[in-house]
RNA sequence: AGGCGCGUAGCUCAGCUGGUUAGAGCACUACCUUGACAUGGUAGGGGUCGUUGGUUCGAGUCCAAUCGCGCCUACCA
């Protein structure tokens, strides 16, 4: 790198396509000229050949004759070797070992000597001809082809795309060239931790990086490691004044080995890459054996971007089994890299970065748009991002808080490679967040003060809905413990999203409501202690991904629970008590909630006003364990005047839903046209799936071959859209004669 | 050139080892100031799962081909 002076890894260069062009020069021999396509002229000051393919029968006779390199007044072999590509341009290739890698290979199998033509800072030294000594690269180049064309050896100039390799610190080109380095070989290295990853000792998740990982591995070069800079750790290794060189742990150490000679110490220092691959054990206290070596040694995961697996990741796992014989960490989690809303790239320039702060606490447009664009030099690069904020936040962006955008961000954390990241998820959990506070308001309203049932010696009576939401409760914490194991913290999210939301705050909640005002008091203080301990279950559940607020309700839940302590963060992890589960109550529940749904839908469908209470007729008692009360949550849900339970529905063009294999009526006036509208969609759509159910029974071999259970599944699912089907169209001819 | 990943609702994304009527958030429609919450409630509309072929009783899911997009690695002067 010319501008920090210092050679760098293959790892720390970038090659990205760029238009430039490609230049062909004449080589004159005696008799005979050859020409030679470049698109860095000015290394042909360092040519110390030209080579052919041996095959090709245009060169064969010149093979082994000389060249005048123009300018140099050196002279020069033709070689023949297979690297050539007879195919490409004119199939004569100057060698420049001194300057390019595949060069270098060629001039050693030829016993070529490579010329070096360039200082570190890419100015020419002093083995180009005098003319052109201390000239910077870009320079010497126009000179050299203004004195090509000047000789009549500038044959042509075409533009062309290359592939320019740029330094990933600081973006200029980087000359290939000969220096005097410290390297690693790692083929050695590199086989256990592959072993590694073969034996899943070290995980990759999302897996699919392991192949990344291994690629990289099985083709790994050697490792350049020493840097000409002057920060980092200094290369521990001392020179007599004879040049020898010895390696050892400290200047003691290698002045006994050289014998009490006086040493100088190389200036190099090391690759950070190579510093910060020994951090998982040097900072345990290698290479002393220390306890938190044994203890930490492997730690369990890793969490980084694919972008630094072959930069640390690898290297740490190379390391740490060479130097300790223990893997660095267990799993590896690969998080997604994120894109903005169109899926580009972030970045300055274009003006598309979110920067977490602001979507955190809000930013007003005007200072988005100043401080976007503070640092940008270009005028094109300011209008780009000015017009690009301009399209994307008018508004500004307004503020989420902490919670909402790490939630987000857990909820989006699926197995994906990249992530466009949309502020409309964001809005939607900091809603989230807002239920969850207004949950707790509605909680703390109907418990403070009272008694929540923390007296265990006080009679308590639960419901089958109470033991429903608690049996729900097991189910989250089992899914939110195997979103863990498998690093899913979308699952979790979305498992915790959904169970507060649609199940704690839509139905207990609301169901709760009635429960409080039962005249039994072990009823209220049942359903006190359920609210309060669900939700503060809840909350701890919830801790890891929207810490603040969890931990600010938590301070007022957490008492009424018969919690102790100071703060929710040492508080244990909720897990599942699968004997909790209630599979009764959740059977009851699914009823409660089928007829409620069915009824709102009558009402929603047939235009009826939703403030109207009208009674609800049912052709039988809902089939559960605690009939009335199940009543009594439909009757408060559903809005009705009263749930009657009937042996034939009145005579009416009324509504009619059926669930299971009961009818329920929600009775009123209603317009005949609209009804019949209705049914007839139903029925329509009931005949469909009937059609499909017939057809796949009809299928002998589906059901010779299907598992019987399926086939079951399917017969009673013909049977069910039948018995349905029979009632609409019953209720339909009813509403016809009727008219 | 080799490798990896992605294409599912208008948008951002789930969909596990193939099996009920493909889901969520946002957006959209209608109605609702109901004593936790309008950052809300209730009910809806919207998808031939990129395309084609195959395996199978059955394919978003498996196989092959193909189109499009993105990324990584290595490169020809």
């Amino acid at each position: 790198d010319p501008v920090l002076g210092t050679a760098v890894s293959d790892l720390e260069v970038d090659t990205e396509e760029e238009d430039g062009r490609i230049w062909e020069l004449r080589y004159p021999g005696d008799g005979f000229s050859l020409v030679v396509a470049t698109t860095r002229p000015e290394t042909m000051l360092g040519d110390v050949a030209v080579a052919v393919h041996p095959e090709d029968a245009r060169y064969k006779a010149l093979v082994g004759k000389q060249v005048e390199l123009p300018l140099t007044g050196r002279k020069i072999p033709v070689i023949a070797d297979d690297y050539v590509d007879p195919q490409f341009g004119t199939g004569c290739v100057k060698i420049t070992p001194g300057h390019d890698f595949n060069d270098y290979q060629v001039g050693r199998r030829h016993g070529l000597e490579p010329i070096s033509i360039l200082r570190l800072d890419a100015h020419l030294n002093d083995n180009a001809p005098e003319k052109y000594r201390g000239l910077e690269r870009f320079e010497a180049r126009k000179r050299v082809l203004a004195d090509l064309q000047a000789q009549g050896l500038l044959v042509s100039e075409k533009p062309y795309k290359l592939r320019v390799p740029r330094s990933g610190r600081t973006g200029v080109i980087v000359e290939p060239m000969l220096t005097d380095q410290w390297f690693v070989k790692m083929e050695t290295l590199a086989k256990p931790a592959l072993e590694a990853a073969a034996k899943r000792e070290l995980k990759f998740y999302p897996e699919h990086w392991t192949t990344t990982y291994n690629q990289w591995l099985e083709n790994i070069q050697d490792w350049c490691i020493s840097r000409q800079l002057w920060w980092g750790h200094q290369i521990p290794a001392w020179y007599d004044d004879a040049g020898n060189v010895y390696v050892a742990r400290d200047e003691a150490a290698a002045r006994s080995k050289a014998g009490g000679k006086t040493l100088r110490r190389d200036p190099d220092v090391l690759d950070t890459w190579f510093s910060s691959a020994l951090v998982p054990f040097s900072s345990l206290g290698w290479p002393d054996k220390t306890r938190d070596q044994e203890v930490f040694l492997p730690s369990s995961v890793l969490v980084t971007g694919f972008d630094i697996i072959f930069f640390w990741v690898a290297r740490m796992v190379m390391m740490s089994l060479h130097f300790t014989g223990r893997l660095p960490f267990r799993d590896v989690y690969i998080n997604a890299i994120v894109r903005d809303a169109e899926g580009e790239k972030m970045s300055k320039s274009k003006g598309n970065t979110l920067d977490p702060l602001d979507l955190i606490d809000g930013i007003s447009y005007a200072d988005l748009l100043k401080k976007s664009t503070v640092g940008l030099l270009r005028a094109d690069h300011k209008k780009k991002v000015e017009s690009y904020v301009k399209a994307h936040f008018p508004e500004g962006i307004p503020a989420f808080g902490t919670d909402a955008l790490r939630f987000t961000f857990a909820s989006l954390a699926s197995f994906s490679r990249t992530l466009n990241f949309d502020l409309s998820r964001c809005e939607g959990y900091r809603n989230f967040c807002n239920k969850l506070w207004n949950a707790t308001r509605f909680v703390l309203m109907n418990t403070e003060g009272k008694d929540c049932g923390q007296d265990e010696t006080k009679p308590v009576k639960l419901s089958f809905i109470d033991r429903w939401i608690v049996s729900q409760l097991q189910r989250v914490e089992a899914e939110v413990a195997q979103g863990f194991a498998e690093y899913r913290f979308d699952n979790l999210a979305g498992a915790i999203y959904r169970f507060v939301w649609d199940e704690y705050c839509d139905w207990y909640v609301e169901l709760a409501k009635l429960q409080l005002q039962d005249a039994d008091e072990a009823v209220q203080r049942g359903t006190r202690r359920t609210l309060v301990r669900v939700l503060e279950t809840s909350l701890r559940l919830a801790h890891p991904l929207i810490p603040f607020i969890t931990e600010e309700l938590w301070q007022k839940i957490g008492p009424l629970a018969g919690k102790k302590g100071d703060t929710i963060m040492l508080q244990s992890y909720p897990g599942s008590q699968p004997e909790k589960i209630d599979e009764a109550a959740e059977r009851d529940m699914a009823v409660l909630k089928e007829w409620t749904i069915a009824t709102r839908n009558l009402r929603a469908e047939s235009k009826m006003p939703p403030g109207e209470r009208l009674p609800l007729y049912a052709t039988a008692e809902p089939a559960v364990g605690e009939a009335s009360l199940v009543k009594n949550a439909i009757k408060a849900l559903a809005r009705l005047e009263e749930l009657k339970v009937v042996g034939q529905l009145p005579d009416s063009p009324a509504p009619v839903a059926v669930v299971g294999n009961v009818r329920l009526m929600l009775y009123k006036e209603v317009d005949p046209a609209l009804e019949r509208d209705r049914l007839q969609k139903e029925s329509a759509r009931l005949s469909g799936e009937i059609g499909k159910a017939k057809t796949q029974l009809g299928n002998a071999s589906f059901v010779e071959r299907a598992p019987a259970k399926v086939v079951e599944q399917m017969r009673e699912r013909l049977a069910g859209f039948e018995a349905t089907l029979a009632k609409v169209n019953s209720q339909l001819e009813k509403l016809t004669r009727s008219r």
